[in-house]
DNA sequence: TTATGTGCAAAGAGTTTGCCAGCTA
DNA sequence: TAGCTGGCAAACTCTTTGCACATAA
């Protein structure tokens, strides 16, 4: 069973191994952002004829692809996830360091907006809110298990 | 001389020696936003007995005496300014590297609703845009009226 | 004087790379 | 088969730290 990121992969000619294989089938199946290090954990578990190594050059390799976008939210190593065409920022829950998406149009016309008043053109752009989990509201996933 | 950095530092108690002066001199007299290189190489013009190792206990003590904002622009090193109590956030000119400043209220009070609609409570944020110069010398051709 | 700061070099964390064997197309 | 790919360890960048000496208060 081909992965979705394998599937992108063979429309775009990349040779696939069997450790491109792995990642692309870990990475279809992540729906957090893992960094490299929980990548490989994922992919060694299945496959344990894959180091390091590889799962840098690979994840640079998707990325260069755009098959994987890349974060850095501020602790000191890289953080992926599968690139999708619709937009969206982060919401980081700074108790447990869980990211939430989101997208909110009303943002993203201001920040071209504010870069065509200061005569610039937007290329790019991130936001990141880091926040706690309100105390009387609904994401409570401290102790309660989910059902 | 004592620079406006020497002087918040002599209010906090901290105990000043030639190097973190000088230091604290550099960081105020610089109004861009530089890494510990380079912050390093501007206090070695002024006196050549500091080393890197002193740059980063240095810039470290001052952010964490609130005397420092530490910023990460995506390059893998840190970057630092006086900490100012006006709030702003970043555009990056991605062809020179420079850093302008700019505040929206619009943009600030968006932040805390959207953390507020998904359940949490804003703790920090960080807004940063990548952009061109616009090939127009003019900026003021937006269609949108200024603020 | 005494706690604290500094310089130097070594150590760490995350990431990249040179080299040769191995595998894909 | 030809050439790209992967494993391993060494190298690299940015940052931190152990230790002995220097210094502010």
């Amino acid at each position: 069973m081909q992965s979705r990121i394998e599937r992108i992969c063979a429309d775009k000619g990349l040779k696939m191994t069997d450790q491109r294989r792995t990642i692309a089938q870990v990475l279809s199946e992540s729906i957090d952002h893992p960094d490299v290090d929980l990548v490989y954990q994922r992919a060694t578990a299945l496959d344990p004829h894959i180091s390091i190594a590889t799962v840098y050059r690979t994840v640079r390799l998707f990325e260069e692809a755009n098959i994987l976008e890349k974060h850095d939210f501020g602790d000191g190593r890289a953080r992926y996830e599968e690139a999708s065409n619709a937009h969206h920022d982060h919401l980081i829950n700074i108790k447990t360091g869980e990211v939430i998406e989101f997208y909110n149009s009303e943002i993203e016309v201001l920040k071209e907006k504010i870069a065509n008043e200061l005569g610039y053109k937007l290329v790019d752009h991130r936001l990141e809110l880091y926040a706690t989990p309100s105390t009387d509201a609904d994401p409570a996933d401290d102790e309660d298990g989910p059902s």
